[in-house]
DNA sequence: ATGGAGTGTCAACAGGCGTTGGCATACGGT
DNA sequence: ACCGTATGCCAACGCCTGTTGACACTCCAT
C-alpha cells in the first residue's frame, strides 16, 4: 500500500479492465458456469492466478462484472401518456449495446447470486422510479413487476433465446408495439 | 432384443421413468451445467452409468426430460375476443403444476441445445396455433413473437428470476393484467 | 544504487465432472 | 433346471475446474 487517500492510477489499471471486460463478453455469451476464469483470462491475455489476485474469486469477479445501473430516465419529467414509449425505447436502446444485461439474464438462470442482484436492480431501480409515475404509490411493485415480466420477456426472447420473429424486428417496431403494454401497466387497469 | 413390436413393458421402465422425473427436477432446479448426471443418479437412487446405458449420455437425458408439450387449447373454437384470456390462463395453470418450462427456461439460458428446442416449441406449437386466430396469417410470427415475450417473461419472473410481486400475485390476478396484452398482440394493433 | 512493493508467470493441487468397461446378480423363455 | 439376456453396481479413466504458492521481473521512492 503505498498512497492510500489519492489512488492515483496503478499501472495494473488497464489489467484490471481487460479482465472485466472479457469476464462481461464470456459471461454474457456462455453464463456464469461455463464462463471459466481461465477462458476469461486468455481472452484479457493474463495468467488465471491474476483473476484471483484482483478479484478474490470468481464470485468475486461475476459481481464487479455484473455491476448494472439501468440508467433509467427521470421519468417524472415526460409527459405521463408517454411513458410506455419512453421507458421501452430507453430499455432497447440500452441493451442493443450493452450486453451486461443479456449476461445478467444468462447467469440470474441459475446462479442464486445473480438472481438476487436480478432482484436487487429490479427493487432498487425499476420499482423506485415507477413509484413516481404511478397513480396510487402502494400499486408501485406491482405494476413494475408487470413492467418487468415484459421488458425481461422481450430481452429474453431477443438475446438469450433469440426467437426469430423478435430478432428480426426492429427496435422501433418493438418500442410501437410493446409501449402500450407498459403504459397500461404503469398507469391502466386491467380491463383498459 | 427379445420382442421387438409389441414393446411389453420391461422391469428397467421404472428405473427409465425414475432417472426422468429425477432429471427432471434436477434441471429444472439447477440448469443444465450444474445438474449433474452424479445428482440426477443419486436422486433417483441408482448408479450413475445407469444414466449412460438409457439415455447415451447428458445431452440425451437432456433431450429426454425436455420433451414438451404446450397442450394449446384449440384456440379456434374460443370467441376472438376472449383469446387471451384463454391462452394466459392456460399458460398459467400448466406452469403453476409442471415445472418443466422452468427447467427449459433455466437450462436455455445457456445450452444451445435447450435454446434450440424452445425455439423449435416456439415455432411448432405456438406460431402454429396462433397462425389460426390471426387477423392475417403473414403476421403470425411477429405476434406470436409478440405473445411469447409477454409469456416468457412472465414465466421468467415468477419461476425463475422470483421478483416478489411477481411471485406473490396469484394467477387470476395475473391474468386479469397480462390476458389484455396478448389479445392486443393476437388481434389488435400496436396502437390499440 | 538499492530495497520493497507492485505486477506477472508457472506449475501444481485437490476435487468434481462425464463417461467407460468389467463384473455380479436377477429374470424369464425354453 | 438351464442359459442368455437384461439390469445394476463398482472402480477407474482422462479431463477440466477454481484456487494456491513459489518464483521472476519492473518500477519508483529513497
Amino acid at each position: 500500500m503505498t498512497d492510500a487517500a489519492p489512488s492515483r492510477t496503478r499501472r495494473s489499471d488497464a489489467t484490471r479492465a481487460a479482465i472485466l471486460r472479457a469476464a462481461r463478453e464470456r459471461f454474457a455469451a456462455d453464463g456464469y458456469d461455463r464462463a471459466t476464469i481461465r477462458a476469461i483470462a486468455a481472452d484479457a491475455r493474463i495468467d488465471p492466478s491474476m483473476v484471483m489476485r484482483y478479484y478474490g474469486s470468481k464470485e468475486g469477479l461475476f459481481a464487479a462484472a455484473a455491476e448494472f445501473d439501468l440508467r433509467l430516465p427521470e421519468l417524472a419529467d415526460a409527459p405521463p401518456e408517454r411513458l410506455g414509449e419512453l421507458l421501452v425505447r430507453h430499455f432497447v436502446d440500452r441493451w442493443e449495446t450493452d450486453g451486461t444485461m443479456a449476461a445478467l439474464l444468462r447467469t440470474a438462470a441459475t446462479n442464486p447470486a445473480a438472481a438476487e442482484r436480478m432482484r436487487g436492480i429490479f427493487a432498487d431501480q425499476l420499482t423506485i422510479a415507477v413509484t413516481r409515475v404511478v397513480p396510487d404509490p402502494a400499486e408501485a411493485p406491482r405494476r413494475a413487476g408487470l413492467v418487468a415480466s415484459q421488458m425481461l420477456g422481450l430481452a429474453l426472447t431477443r438475446y438469450v433465446l433469440r426467437l426469430p420473429p423478435v430478432v428480426d424486428a426492429d427496435p422501433a417496431e418493438l418500442v410501437a408495439w410493446v409501449a402500450p403494454t407498459v403504459q397500461r401497466y404503469l398507469r391502466g387497469t386491467p380491463d383498459a
